[in-house]
DNA sequence: TTTTGAGTTGTTCGA
DNA sequence: GTCGAACAACTCAAA
């Protein structure tokens, strides 16, 4: 006698976790199937166990624990319900498949080696056992198959990368969130709770609470609020003390809102007023720089060890743990870098424009090997990203794609001076400067000791001196990057 | 195959 | 104070 019911769908989610434009979701919702939604945080498959699949950070570790609450609460609102399970995860979905006797499992690609290497043995241990199993398009607006050169490479330079893919026309439509969900009697899952993706003892997410709301909802405020301010983005975005940028970038890193999204977005904002429309594709350009670098580590999945650049390894970095220390806890005694690394403590994020100057600062003030740096920001950011975080550093450094020259030394006097003129970004992140005048904000060590005292600054007590001399430090940077030319 | 033009984000120096 | 040149040479993409 046939049984009626029908059998249940299985929604993995991943990198993904939003309602709407999620193309797994609603192709299982549309099968009619009553759906089984799965989250797996999985430390544990060999794939996800190498240099080029590192743990999330601790920051993003906090990020993924709010951002799965509300997928989990929004999943809920409409019928459904979202199981969490720790583990390899091709083992367990598969087992779970079998379990519920599921006729399929749909999940959204993640185009990063080691990510599809998981999804490849899910698929093989699905087919043996006769299940079906769709995957479907994933986070870029391209796939690295649709841009490459006629000789089939990857594009390395991002002007003529990006033009071939706004040459590619508009990214598939998006589809809209499942009004309501069938979920069937699903089996039970874990805690959240049990995973401690939070800390405790100490409690340090304290600046993260008050700096953001993960999620899909905020994330799609986050974007229209920022379209509403678009006008200006393009000198805005460069001040680090005005809030000219769109805040975008862990909501993006979760997937709680999709490129496609954001790019039709702007487009309408666009379309509604032309006025604005440099801004806004000064403003997509950077969604090409997010699709540039995911590309670039498809190219290159050790991107966050090697050089792109050979020549960079036989560069004579500088171990330097006490330097290395000092530009952690932001206190070189330089302010804007100081205000950068401190922001980023407290709230998973700096402005775009500071992370270039302290990331400049510690490569080539301090000559320490941009890995290092990789590593804090990949420890600390909310929203690093497995390509962006490296390839970003290693444009930095030189070694990158499409690098800046090496002659290109930011000075952290001039760069503070010039965008953050007032020194308002600075008296933010770093209190114990802010009586100080304009003047001396970005160099406290020109101020005279009666300037000094009167601001309630001690260098060397209660602010740093500077850990090198910027000519200093620049002298040595384009010495030490005139040796590596040689090779 | 060869050639050509171009390449995210800067700083310093001297006229 | 402002402005242009120098800071190198190389790789990339496309004709």
């Amino acid at each position: 006698m046939p049984n009626n019911t029908p059998r249940p769908v299985i929604v993995w989610f991943r990198d993904d976790l939003r309602l709407s434009d999620h193309p797994a979701l609603h192709q299982a919702a549309a099968s009619g199937g009553l759906l089984i939604c799965i989250y797996v945080f999985d430390e544990d498959s060999a794939q996800l166990r190498s240099p080029q699949a590192r743990p999330l950070g601790g920051a993003s570790r906090w990020w993924l624990a709010q951002s799965l609450r509300a997928l989990a609460a929004s999943l809920e609102k409409r019928g459904a319900r979202l199981i969490l399970r720790r583990g390899p995860a091709a083992a367990i979905i598969a087992e779970l498949a079998r379990q519920v006797d599921a006729s399929a499992v749909h999940w959204n690609e993640i185009e990063i080696a080691p990510h599809r290497a998981v999804a490849d043995d899910l698929a093989e241990a699905l087919s043996v056992a006769g299940i079906d199993h769709h995957r479907h398009r994933g986070d870029l607006l391209a796939s690295p198959a649709e841009v490459r050169t006629k000789e089939g490479r990857g594009l390395r330079v991002f002007t003529p990368f990006w033009r071939r893919v706004l040459g590619l026309g508009d990214p598939p439509k998006l589809l809209p969130a499942p009004k309501t969900l069938s979920a069937a009697q699903g089996p039970s899952g874990d805690q959240l709770d049990s995973w401690m993706l939070e800390p405790t003892e100490p409690d340090w997410a304290g600046g993260l609470r008050e700096s953001w709301t993960p999620g899909e909802g905020a994330a799609q405020d986050n974007l229209t609020a920022f379209l509403d301010a678009l006008p200006g983005y393009t000198e805005g975005r460069d001040r680090p003390d005005c809030a000219a940028t769109s805040r975008l970038s862990p909501h993006l890193r979760f997937g709680e809102i999709s490129p496609r999204q954001v790019w039709y977005a702007a487009r309408f904002a666009a379309a509604e007023r032309p006025a604005i429309a440099g801004d806004i594709d000064k403003f997509l350009s950077e969604l090409g720089w997010r699709e540039f670098c995911r590309h670039l580590l498809h190219d290159h999945p050790d991107l966050a060890e090697r050089n792109l650049q050979a020549s960079f390894d036989a560069f004579p970095w500088i171990t330097d743990a006490a330097a290395l220390h000092a530009w952690q806890r932001g206190c070189t005694g330089y302010p804007i870098v100081d205000a950068g690394m401190r922001e980023l403590w407290r709230t998973g994020v700096m402005h775009n424009r500071v992370r270039m100057v302290v990331a400049s600062f510690l490569v080539k003030h301090l000559l320490i090997d941009w890995r290092c740096g990789e590593q804090w920001f990949w420890d600390t950011l909310v929203d690093a990203d497995a390509g962006s975080n490296p390839a970003n550093w290693q444009w930095v450094a030189g070694s990158g794609a499409d690098a800046a020259p090496y002659f290109r030394v930011f000075n952290p006097i001039l760069q503070g001076e010039k965008f953050d003129p007032a020194g308002d970004y600075v008296r933010r992140w770093v209190p114990e400067l802010a009586s100080l005048p304009a003047k001396f904000i970005h160099q406290p060590w020109t101020a005279t000791p009666f300037e000094l005292a009167a601001a309630g600054v001690t260098l060397g007590g209660n602010y740093p001196e500077p850990i090198i001399d910027h000519r200093v430090g620049r002298e040595r940077a384009l010495a030490a990057y005139a040796k590596t030319r040689q090779h």
